[in-house]
DNA sequence: CGGTAAGCGAGACGGTACGTCAGGTCTTGGG
DNA sequence: CCCAAGACCTGACGTACCGTCTCGCTTACCG
């Protein structure tokens, strides 16, 4: 065997024989799944339809996704792509403000449905539940974290202020809202329900 | 006919023939709902397990319950009876953390882990998520609205002060700490979440 | 509960409540069993496609027979209905080439594919070879035994002779020629064989 | 090129280039199959437990066997090897009754249990069973033919015997009582068996 | 010696059937 | 008309093997 094969074969720590993942499959069997979920909703999807719409076996489901609920939050996942940067516009509060109208216009529509059928499926599986939660929530929640921290440093936001709090204060409720339908997640109510929130309830005398 | 019969019938005024619905089965059905949920999860919830444990027949439980979800709701609703009243100590500031405090204990233990059930299998079917949110979240939320508007009329809260918004930011939070596994829903979390959302983020100049 | 009624309950020994057993459909399995068997041989047959041809479900299929195999026997069974008796036309020589032809007759065409398959596929179920056994082969190959008795009673057999290796050595090649095609079961080939059998193989002094 | 070379290349006949089949490999399929089939039945052998047993590819199976029943032939023949030779003792008689002897004690044992196995599934598969039929069963059979022609030479058997009829009567009970399970193939019961036939059914008159 | 042609292991893949579970409907007999 | 029991058809479950298909590697010949 000659050196440069042999360092490449080091290189790839033993890369195992046969054949590879089929990239185009995983896609397909990705873009069934949320396509069945949106159409359809959650009860209709099963592995025995994500399989015949992909075109895959069964088997191959199985062999990569432990359950179905693990496939929903793939295949979420995979659609809605990366969660973008907090912005930093001067203003802490037109920051914050933009980082709520941000999500919430983000799950209007098929994303909304399909997160809300996840978000209830996840009862079902403690593991997908979790799952979601860190890969999806705590990282859009954690977009706040940083503003709320500056705008407490810069003196706009209450030097006291108890940022977990905060930030779950400013996103259940959009999550709750798709949960519950209890009304559309646009862009006029995510502004006031902000709004609501950051200046607070109480009264502030005249100064 | 005995007489007293008869005279059941006519204070009936033209009841419906044939037996009348056995009321120890139906209780039977809810408890048996409730403790499957209780025990083993959402998904252990079947109407053959519930009609295995309660001793009914599937088609009484059928006869009386379009679906498992309105079973589901019916079985938790039975469980936890009225909500209770808002309360005036003075201070509506004390009274709507007081009010934030008792829904998160209410929401502790078993009647949490099934309250997260329902929520979750309730998107498998709009119409029971419907009636939960109509039965228990609303009529629970609404709670606060009264004490919300009195705090305006008294002017310890804003005067501007979107009142549903304000209601959706002191509750949703809740159910979402419960439905995700955030963490504990306990009084000192409540308390710590109830004061950050009243008091709002914003600091305010020294007067 | 009026007496009557106690009597009849009685004498039902406490029949099983809930809805009997449909024979429509427990005929419809089987016809269909036999007929995918004898249509595309025992490969083909699946409790899936007799549930399919059948209109049946797979449960209805899976709580009446333990097995795939046990179907197939009794699908053959209830198509060939009894085995008849033996004859006595004063001949034993005779009547034992007729019984030999009648069976072999009996096994052309349809019967004897299903029953080679049967015989072939009891090999993966024990239990199912033995049934095979006791409720078809044996009855059948007794039916020469009393035949046998009368011959040696009658001094037409000999009085020495082992009448179960002789059974044996009637029957069984008419089965091994079907399993392993050796060649066809017809009137000609059943006379001949029967013939030498019962002659034997020895030349005999003459007398 | 060698000389010696080229005169191999030319008595192979241009044999292909490339990787020459690995005799030990081979060996380990067949062995791996005999014994899967021997220890837990025909319904237990299957192409992906050799190649997991013999730690062949399947590949490398499907390369040299066309189905699995090909494969179980090819097992039961290189572990039961070839199948000897008729004898002559002076009588006929005896000799006949040797081989039915020795043919029902090879059965015995696990040969008789794996031969079983494969003339049963041999029925999913018409090329398996004539295989099976043209290399085993037949060439044994024949085994008789010379002895029985020797014997009609020789007048001690009938001058006009079916020999055809007689090989069938000499040895399919033995199969048959392998495969229907219906008693020991015993030295003892060949015996009887065998004089049974030898000797026909018939009473002769006292000379 | 270097190229080309197998053989070989591992293992992914699209399928078919398995045997089970639950869903929702129905039939039966009794209250 | 209610009820328990339980048979029935349907559809999905998760698993086992099927037979096919890459892969990367190992022989072995042949020019």
């Amino acid at each position: 065997m000659s050196d440069v094969a042999e360092l490449e074969r080091v290189a790839d720590q033993g890369r195992a024989p046969g054949r590879r993942r089929d990239d185009a499959t995983r896609r397909a069997i990705l873009r069934a799944a949320f396509d069945i979920i949106e159409a359809d909703g959650y009860r209709a999807f099963t592995i025995e339809g994500v399989a015949a719409r992909s075109g895959a076996g069964k088997t191959t489901i199985y062999r990569w996704w432990p359950s179905k609920e693990a496939l929903a939050v793939d295949a979420f996942m995979s659609e809605i792509g990366e969660c973008g940067q907090g912005q930093d516009t001067g203003s802490v509060i037109e920051d914050l403000k933009a980082t709520v109208v941000r999500i919430s216009e983000n799950l209007e529509g098929k994303t909304g449905r399909v997160l809300a059928a996840i978000l209830g499926g996840g009862q079902n599986d403690l593991e997908t539940s979790i799952q979601f939660r860190d890969r999806f929530m705590i990282p859009r929640r954690e977009l706040g974290r940083a503003t709320l921290q500056r705008g407490i440093a810069s003196g706009e936001l209450r030097p006291d202020l108890d940022v977990d709090a905060a930030l779950e204060a400013l996103i259940a409720p959009i999550y709750m809202r798709l949960l519950m339908r209890l009304g559309p997640c646009d862009a006029a109510w995510a502004q006031r329900f902000a709004d609501t929130v950051i200046r607070g309830l109480v009264a502030h005398k005249p100064s």
